[in-house]
RNA sequence: GCCGCCAUAGCUCAGCUGGUAGAGCACCUGAUUUGUAAUCAGGGGGUCGGGGGUUCGAGUCCCUCUGGCGGCACCA
């Protein structure tokens, strides 16, 4: 008997049953043998020392691979659980998966772990790739295995197995030589000297049995593995070089905000930081009056009986800062504009011809979070939303969605920025309405955003209570994932706070509401932009636009003659008259991310002209003021105000 | 909120096993009038996050509170 296999390249060469993987890579080369880690045969995983049984599309997984970095982390998670149960008896293992950099591993132990162990544990780990077990798969009954399991303690393990494998199918363990074994689909590679030792933990957290804050805290172990020494090297730089994009850094150093004790999760706005955000908002507000919204403004401080009408009461009082007043009034800080939208919307009577209403509020907005999810300007309890309530009909929903879709995009094309992806959040378990409204509901924002192009990720179970959303999810500098613009379906609030609207028919009808923010919040879209221009801001969103710099005292009436015309233009200038050389001043100035800075000494002064010098570049360029004016100008103009050319 | 780590001058950090605080930058003063990423000299500044304890003696050890950081959970 024989077997064919179909390599990439399209050659087919046939084997003899039973050959394994690395037979095939040994025969090809033995140097093309020392960096495979596994194969895919007709696109399925399969060890290298796994007899072959049966032919197809053959593909070797090589350790710098993508593919091939998953078998090695997961190859890491298996030996940091041996190293651990070793070095800690009573430890019991529970679940270990590969993440994006590398992988962790959640462990069931009494005592706590501690960073310090982490050299210890690495040390082991090294050891057991130095004794190179060779890694044996075998295929278990699922009750021998739960008994098994439960017969060495590992009650967690016995748990996964019960729940997740479907009785009578059979499932794998993988031990190090006879020393360790753990539940795994694989593949694994052949040996753990095959490892290597470009790994290194990296952090220590809990973390929830199953997720569920409900269930047992386990002790989560981090880590990352690469092919070799090398790529680890440079993915630790690459951290680093990260860590310098921090918006919480960056907002300091560039003396944007603060933050402090007294109000956790609350921003002081220092003046650059504060002519960021009035030039975002100004920016959203045009965006805004072009898509056709009005704009209006709702109290911040509402009584009891208006959240306990809103339903806000009971489903969100955690999240609520409630205050009491001497008259013995409870009164809520706003956690949500939409029912003061609706308040506005109730006031007359609108008509089938007013839909849509768009309705908008840059609302400031107070929520009780958890403490420990606040997150610099990412997550914070104080924060204004560039919020917006869409009133309409039904049949108007898609088009609505769709057009918002692509003024997110829009907007956020004109901060460079792109979505990671964009989530459909679907029903979640604890829902109100029919199965036949969540198929219609989720129907209709999946062909809303496939309207504007975009194919959404499903996010199971992600929607609200009430209806699905559409989450634009971003990335900041260190790779975590924060929702900046949003729009969510609702058909409860408007029919509870008593919001209606005559038809055609001339009966009244509901309106549907769509709950959409673009940036998310100010503070949330200021982070992220921040991080993305790694606080270089392009002209336009610069705080200070252009620094008029002297030489000489000689220089100091022109300098002020520049910068007076500068600000005359429009623009945003400081005059630095300081008694310092210019190198002095020019690297003050590129260190604040400055993006111009037009120098004038004796020369320029007697010319009436500017040295200009941009930000990331050494060049100077000579040239008159005016000229000056107009090119800086130019930049200076918001994209949505330029002209096309 | 939960788990782990951390907290020294405005900022970045040093201070070994307990012996009454130090650097660079920033700030102030003076000199220097400077041609594109740091001119020189001098000076001021910290009850070492708060409270408690151990000790003859605590920045250093222990407890506790507060806050920060990294995850988990929750979320714009």
């Amino acid at each position: 008997m024989s077997i064919s296999l179909k390599f990439p390249d399209g050659a087919e060469r046939s084997y003899e049953d039973g050959a394994t993987p690395l037979a095939v890579a040994e025969g090809i080369s033995k140097s093309l043998a020392k960096k495979v880690v596994a194969a895919k045969i007709d696109g399925a995983w399969w060890d290298l020392t796994r007899p072959l049984e049966g032919g197809g599309t053959f593909e070797l997984v090589m350790r710098d691979s993508a593919d091939g970095l998953e078998v090695l982390r997961h190859d890491a998670a298996h030996v940091l659980a041996q190293a651990v149960q070793e070095l800690f008896p009573g430890t019991q293992v529970t679940f270990g998966p590969v993440t994006e950099d590398g992988f962790y591993y959640d462990f069931a132990r009494e005592e706590p772990f501690s960073t310090d162990d982490f050299e210890k544990i690495e040390k082991r780990m090294k050891e057991i790739v130095d004794a190179d077990l060779p890694i044996i798969r075998k295929v278990w009954e699922k009750e021998a295995a739960i008994a098994h399991f439960k017969s060495i303690g590992e009650i967690y393990k016995a748990e996964t197995i019960d729940e997740v494998i479907k009785p009578g199918d059979p499932i794998t363990i993988y031990s190090h030589g006879d020393k360790w074994g753990d539940l795994c689909r694989g593949p694994h590679l052949p040996s753990t000297g095959s490892l290597g030792k470009a790994f290194k933990l990296m952090k220590l957290a809990g973390a929830y049995w199953r997720g569920d804050q409900k269930n047992a805290q386990l002790q989560r172990i981090y880590g990352t593995a690469w092919a070799d020494e090398k790529q680890l090297a440079d993915y630790l730089t690459r951290l680093e070089e990260a860590e310098k994009r921090d918006h919480r850094k960056l907002g300091r150093q560039m003396d944007l905000f603060h933050m402090q004790e007294e109000g956790r999760g609350m921003v002081f706005w220092h003046p650059k930081g504060w002519t960021l955000w009035r030039t975002l908002e100004s920016y959203i507000r045009r965006r805004l009056d072009a898509a056709g919204y009005v704009e209006v403004k709702t109290p911040q401080v509402l009584d009891r009986v208006f959240w306990e009408k809103s339903g806000h009461w009971d489903k969100y009082r955690e999240n609520m800062f409630v205050c009491e007043t001497v008259e013995e009034e409870t009164l809520s800080l706003k956690p949500m504009n939409c029912p003061g939208h609706v308040q506005i919307f109730k006031v007359g009577q609108k008509s089938y011809r007013d839909l849509p209403l768009r309705m908008a509020e840059c609302g400031a907005c107070h929520r009780y979070e958890p403490s420990g999810s606040l997150h610099g300007l990412m997550r914070v309890r104080a924060f204004t939303q560039d919020d917006a309530h869409i009133f309409c009909r039904e049949d108007q929903i898609e088009d609505e969605v769709a057009g918002f879709l692509q003024l997110v995009r829009l907007v956020h094309g004109d901060f460079g920025l792109v979505a990671t992806h964009i989530d459909l959040g679907t029903r979640p378990e604890k829902r109100a309405g029919s199965d036949e409204f969540w198929d219609k509901a989720e129907a209709m924002m999946a062909n809303a955003a496939r309207k504007a192009g975009i194919e959404p990720r499903i996010a199971e179970g992600d929607g609200a209570f009430y209806a699905p959303k559409l989450d634009f999810i971003v990335k900041d500098a260190i790779g975590r994932e924060w929702t900046c613009g949003t729009i969510q379906l609702d058909y409860v609030l408007p029919d509870r706070l008593g919001a209606d609207y005559v038809g055609e028919d001339g009966a009244k009808h509901k309106p549907v509401m769509l709950h959409r923010a673009i940036f998310g919040s100010f503070e949330r879209f200021i982070g992220i932009i921040i991080e993305n221009y790694a606080g270089a801001f392009p002209m336009w969103l610069a705080p200070v636009q252009v620094v008029v710099a002297t030489i000489t005292q000689d220089a100091d009436s022109y300098a002020k003659e520049v910068a007076a015309k500068m600000r005359a233009a429009g623009l945003r200038v400081e005059l630095d008259l300081r008694n310092e050389k210019v190198g002095y001043k020019v690297r003050e100035h590129s260190l604040a991310k400055v993006p111009a800075i037009a120098v004038v000494g004796r020369k320029e002064a007697e010319q009436g002209s500017v040295a200009l010098r941009r930000l990331g570049g050494e060049a100077q360029t000579l040239m008159s003021l005016p000229e000056a004016l107009a090119a800086l100008t130019g930049e200076a103009t918001p994209p949505d105000l330029r002209r096309a050319s």
